[in-house]
DNA sequence: TCGATGATTCCCGAAATATAGAAATACATC
DNA sequence: GATGTATTTCTATATTTCGGGAATCATCGA
C-alpha cells in the first residue's frame, strides 16, 4: 500500500463510528452482517450508517453483497493487513524497538489457538 | 489504547502532510529533527507545520523540546506501537488470519539487523 | 538593547465532512 | 399489482478542517 491509500483508510477509521461499524464486522466475520443489524447494533439511523458503509467500502476496508432484501457487509481482512503492514513497514524501517514487540501481539491469536505462524 | 485515542491518532496521520512529517520523524530516530529541517524537507509554509506538528503532538504521536532558538520535534514510538497494537489486538481478535503474516513484517527489521525478538 | 533568526499564534475565506429527515429504489411476499 | 421491509440517495444545515499571510513570541549574538 501507499501513503494515499493509507490516508484514505485511517480516515475512513477515523471516526467513533466507523472504526465501531469496522470493528463489528471484523468480529462478525467472514459471514458479515446485514445493514440493518448493523444499524440496530449501534444505534446509528439509517442513512447517516449508509453514508459511513459508503465511506468505508469507498476506503476499500469493507465489501457488500445482496442477500434479498438485505446487504450483508463483511470487513476486508486484505486491507486490513496491507495498512498495518504499510504502518509497520513504513514506521519501523530502522526502529525495531517499535514493530518487535508487535510481533508477539501478532503471534497471540495464533499461539492462542494453537496455529504455528 | 481505547478507541478515543485510536481515533485521534489515525486522524492525526490521516492527512499526507502530516503522515509525511511522521515518517520523516521515524527516520530521524531519537535525536529527532527541528521544526526548520523539517520545513526545508518538506517545503511547507511555517504556520501550515506548525499546525501540522501541533496537531502531531495532540495526538501524542511526537513529542518536541526546545534546543535554542529550535525546536525539535521527535517521533514517539511506545504512542505508535501503542496505536499498532490497539488495530492489531482489536482486529485481530478472533481473526488470526489477519494478524499472523504480520509477525513476518513485524521481526523482519529485527532479523535484518540480526537482533532476536 | 537591538537586530536577526526560528517558530508559533491569530485570523479568515474556502473546502470538506458530519448528520439526519424525507423521498426514492430494490426486493420479497401476498 | 399492492404492500411492507431494507437500504440508499437526495437535500439541507451545522460543523470542522485546511492553508497560508501577517503579526507575535522566544532566543541568541553583538
Amino acid at each position: 500500500m501507499e501513503a494515499p491509500g493509507a490516508v484514505l483508510s485511517m480516515s475512513a477509521l477515523a471516526h467513533e463510528g466507523r472504526l465501531g461499524v469496522f470493528r463489528l464486522l471484523i468480529q462478525a466475520g467472514p459471514e458479515g452482517m446485514a445493514a440493518g443489524d448493523i444499524a440496530r447494533a449501534t444505534g446509528a439511523p439509517p442513512s447517516t450508517l449508509s453514508t459511513n458503509l459508503n465511506i468505508l467500502s469507498g476506503a476499500g476496508l469493507i465489501a457488500s453483497r445482496r442477500d434479498g432484501r438485505s446487504i450483508i457487509y463483511t470487513a476486508a481482512y486484505e486491507r486490513m493487513r496491507d495498512l498495518l503492514a504499510f504502518l509497520m513497514e513504513d514506521c519501523c524501517a530502522g526502529r525495531p524497538e517499535i514493530c518487535a514487540p508487535l510481533a508477539l501481539v501478532a503471534n497471540q491469536p495464533c499461539v492462542s489457538q494453537g496455529l504455528a505462524c
